[in-house]
DNA sequence: CTGAAAGCGCTAACAG
DNA sequence: CTGTTAGCGCTTTCAG
């Protein structure tokens, strides 16, 4: 292994001097700035990250703690952003997925701990939230898609509210007036601030907000929920009065909103028009005819999270925050048309 | 930060005595042993993994170099997989995304390098060859879901041929004989593997195989491709001698399958049987009816992966190294019924 | 079974 | 602008 030393005795100059050099200190000239990097490069020299951490009690490791966030292809742009985020420092991540196992979670904060990394995004797989108590682990956090109830922490949440304005607007602004909503769970703090979002923009267009239109999509509780939009939809699509247009709670939602307009014999967008909500693209764009949704921003919040945590202190003073809230933007495709 | 020796202190044994004891040495008696114990959980100790990084050159971190693998709903299980594996080791994951970019690529390696990461799991999104220099990193590197032309290292694939073995052999054995089969790129590995099993299928049912029923689900060019199932799919099922079953070369073809098929106003899986490959959970549990597929081992693979790499010494000896083959099951869902 | 001494590769602190 | 000295927290080596 070539080290410092190495590198420095062939340079002729001392250690110090070329960990100067490779730590982009000014205070070098230009000649030996130049002649060291010269040696660096010929012997490939790369500095030893443990011995670096050592002494600076502190590492170029971002942790990424998740509930099952990073393994699911809701979020994974949450990594991605991040990952391009960090890139432009020399960081790096280090991903631990606690699958909800609190076990798992303390030896991860542990484990952060132990590689001391500069910092955490806490990323979870929905938005709601969160007390986050880490007796194991000092430095700084961020919340992802999550907040703290007490606000004690910096977070980064989708806008919801915005987003279900977004969906609504959209469709009255073409024309429709009877518009049924497939929704998440009613537990689902998404679900709530959609809502507020509908009503919004119903209220804006002077609409009557009908609520017997809003429907769940889905049974049973939070993570063991059973998806009946299939169902629910033929319901809908098949009573009198029937909607012109349906907003779901997400694509995998708008997908069997398709199924069910085509086992009626209903095409879309000619008969109905379908929203989603998530933009999850493999889906989205899939579909035929594709899809108009709205986009979570998984991608900008995790480079928003480590933007927040690259501009924190390491022990954050006692301090209140308001979670910062990232547009779902509307993207539109075929699913939709003007009535 | 409570050190190796401040616990040392409070037990008054030396700083060596409390290494051996969080290390686990046999060599420490059991009374000394548990009165260090008590100390380290009191004092909450977490052994800085800098300084022992240092000390033995090696660390407990291992990477995980991908082009967009880890950022792809189709294979995050891969990293799911690792984890899985490495959590029994008290192990993590650094984990580094290429985004097909060899400049970073080169950085990523130094960092590996420079974090000495104990070994390097390297996953691609394509199952293919790969031929690998990584002159900046000397530690075992094991390859998931590609292997190395020249065999010079070892390799964790899925089974393609007999995954398209599956998928025929099923469809005839609910006697199907005019099977549709919508491809993937030819110039795909996966395609090529696929399609010698699908005629071993058809050769052991005594079934003739029709070239001419096999398309190309996708047009251009690798990571450049524009998906066409949709037309093809409507061209197939509106001709004379209309296939009774479709085989789909993923998920998302399966997808745009279905859609076809309503636009003809055929129902699945009455008029027609449909089988998918890749086992997106999104699309194929969410589709109605629900759809048959054969799954990409992701998470096995990610598991093997990292248990090859645990295997291997820190510098593998010049060896040959077959890739090993993972099965891709078959899912029975709705979508394929006998005839 | 336990301890003392030395040093891993780097940078902080201080000189010059 | 450059060099010297010391030491981060741990484990290796060797001695009891």
């Amino acid at each position: 292994m070539v080290t410092l030393r190495d590198v420095a005795r062939q340079a002729g100059v001392s250690p110090k001097t070329v960990s100067r050099v490779v730590n982009d200190d000014p205070a070098v000239s230009a000649n030996t700035r130049d002649a060291v990097m010269a040696i660096v490069r010929a012997m490939n020299y790369v500095p030893d990250e443990a011995a670096r951490m050592m002494r600076t009690a502190t590492s170029t490791v971002v942790g990424l703690m998740t509930d099952v966030v990073a393994t699911t292809p809701y979020s994974v742009d949450i990594v991605r952003g991040a990952q391009q985020e960090l890139k432009g420092e020399g960081k790096t991540l280090l991903i631990a997925n606690t699958e909800g196992d609190p076990v798992l979670e303390r030896e991860y904060w542990r484990m952060f701990r132990a590689h001391k990394v500069s910092g955490v995004v806490y990323a979870t797989m929905y938005h709601r939230p969160l007390d986050l108590r880490t007796p194991d682990f000092q430095g700084p956090i961020v919340l992802a898609n999550c907040y703290s109830g007490n606000a004690d922490r910096p977070s980064i949440v989708p806008d919801d509210e915005r987003g279900g304005y977004h969906q609504a607007q959209h469709l009255l602004q073409l024309g429709h007036r009877r518009i049924g909503i497939l929704t998440l769970l009613p537990a689902i703090r998404a679900t709530v601030l959609r809502g507020a979002g509908y009503r919004k923009a119903f209220a804006e267009a002077g609409v009557s907000y009908d609520p017997a239109m809003e429907v769940p999509a889905f049974q049973g509780s939070v993570a063991n929920e059973r998806l009946v939009a299939y169902d629910v939809a033929r319901d809908m699509l098949g009573g009198r009065e029937r909607p012109t247009a349906i907003i779901c709670g997400n694509d995998k939602v708008a997908l069997q909103v398709y199924a069910a307009a085509a086992s009626l014999g209903l095409s879309i967008p000619g008969d109905l028009s379908v929203m989603g909500y998530d933009d999850l693209t493999v889906i989205a764009e899939t579909l035929r005819p594709s899809l108009t949704t709205v986009r979570l921003p998984y991608y900008e919040i995790g480079e928003l999270a480590v933007q927040t945590l690259t501009g924190m202190p390491d022990r954050a003073p006692a301090a209140t925050f308001e979670p910062v809230l990232v547009d779902c933007p509307l993207i539109t495709r075929e699913s939709c048309r003007p009535i």
